[in-house]
DNA sequence: TAGATTGTTAATCGATTAACAATC
DNA sequence: TAGATTGTTAATCGATTAACAATC
């Protein structure tokens, strides 16, 4: 079978950009090659996963007794990402956290540019503050479509992201980064990844209670 | 064998937040009773998920024919979650998004409070632009154990998140709520949730990938 | 009553873990 | 060579889904 046509499971790739994060630390610490058993052992899991998850992306086999060569790790995992080929994406609600995703470059580093953002107050558009332009929601359509951007960003209010859900579809995105609690209804060709801190907080807050019992 | 011994799964305690703005939607319509069906079709899930996620937190029974009483449902989650006793938290790195989490107030929903941010930055401490409290590094172990503060965010760079996290730790901390992309090395007894933005966009762009391919 | 819906059990599915031959 | 480590297969585990008797 084709290694190009065997998809990588979700709870794999979820990995990966932490394997990324520990290769380039080790580089820095002169290290030329690396173990499954080191890798599991510094991020708590189990040598088995990490063997079949770098099966899924690596260019060169590891050699037995020996290791991962890190530099080639790195490689791949940033061609596998993606990380050298800027997307382009757009951010809808220039609010708190809006505006501190819209002005934060860090993403670039990621493969991911936010080339403008879009707001319903006049008095955030082309606010001095903000390094990058914000635009009228009106112009959503015409930004999207000119620059063939695939990917958009929602941080409005929580009552407005199904509609502007509707309005990055129709306007041609295919994948959407949604930070409200709002569930979206897309297209069956539209992916939606939910950045939900509600649910973050449950999952930490519940965990705390059980942990704070036992000790 | 009683009910609170069983602990729910994460996988479940994951989507019991998603419920809690369903059922509020729905009350907001008039909408008084819901099935596990029609809880199922709004979230794109399996009825029966829906039932058993449903069983680790009511404490009345659905009726067949008639489905789950959404007030109780509502009063159900919002007390498992503890949404109605705030816990104090503080916040560490006041960066742009640090900040941005420092001042939403929004968390107060969902029974969290941030009393306080802390930043290496002398420019940052008490900075006007924000209504809350900037303090200097060294008071976290002061304001830690006097509050008897149990969660820790941190939003420092990658690269101090480590030492950040030892300082929490060792002031009291039992949670910490992880947004740089380092893993952190804690005790047994701490528990930590990462919220690392590369992974959900390695994740969203994949997929982007993936839609994009066939279609 | 008939039929819709619950709560729960059994079957299925997929991911994780353990085991081991192949390799250097 | 002996022993460490790979890549992969088999066993285990847990979560999801389907099925169905009990209920109103």
């Amino acid at each position: 079978m084709c290694k190009d046509l065997v998809n990588i499971p979700v709870a794999s790739l979820k990995r990966i950009p932490t394997y990324l994060s520990v290769f380039k630390s080790l580089k820095e610490k002169g290290e030329l090659y690396v173990s499954s058993n080191i890798i599991a052992t510094l991020l708590n899991e189990n040598a088995s996963v990490v063997k079949k998850d770098l099966s899924y992306i690596i260019s060169q086999v590891g050699k037995p007794k020996v290791g991962y060569d890190i530099n080639s790790l790195i490689k791949d995992i940033e061609g596998f990402l993606g990380y050298h080929k800027l997307q382009d994406a757009v951010i809808v609600g220039v609010g708190q956290l809006g505006a501190a995703l819209l002005n934060y470059n860090g993403f670039e580093q990621y493969g991911f540019r936010i080339i403008a953002g879009f707001d319903i107050d006049e008095s955030k558009i082309n606010a001095t503050s903000s390094q990058k332009r914000v635009l009228p929601l009106e112009m959503i359509k015409e930004v999207v479509s000119l620059n063939k951007v695939k990917i958009g960003i929602i941080t409005t209010p929580s009552n407005t992201a199904q509609q502007v859900a509707n309005t990055l579809v129709k306007a041609g995105v295919r994948a959407i980064w949604n930070f409200t609690p709002s569930h979206l209804e897309v297209p069956k060709n539209v992916v939606v990844k939910n950045e939900n801190l509600a649910t973050s907080l449950a999952v930490l807050s519940k965990q705390l209670q059980e942990t704070l019992k036992e000790n």
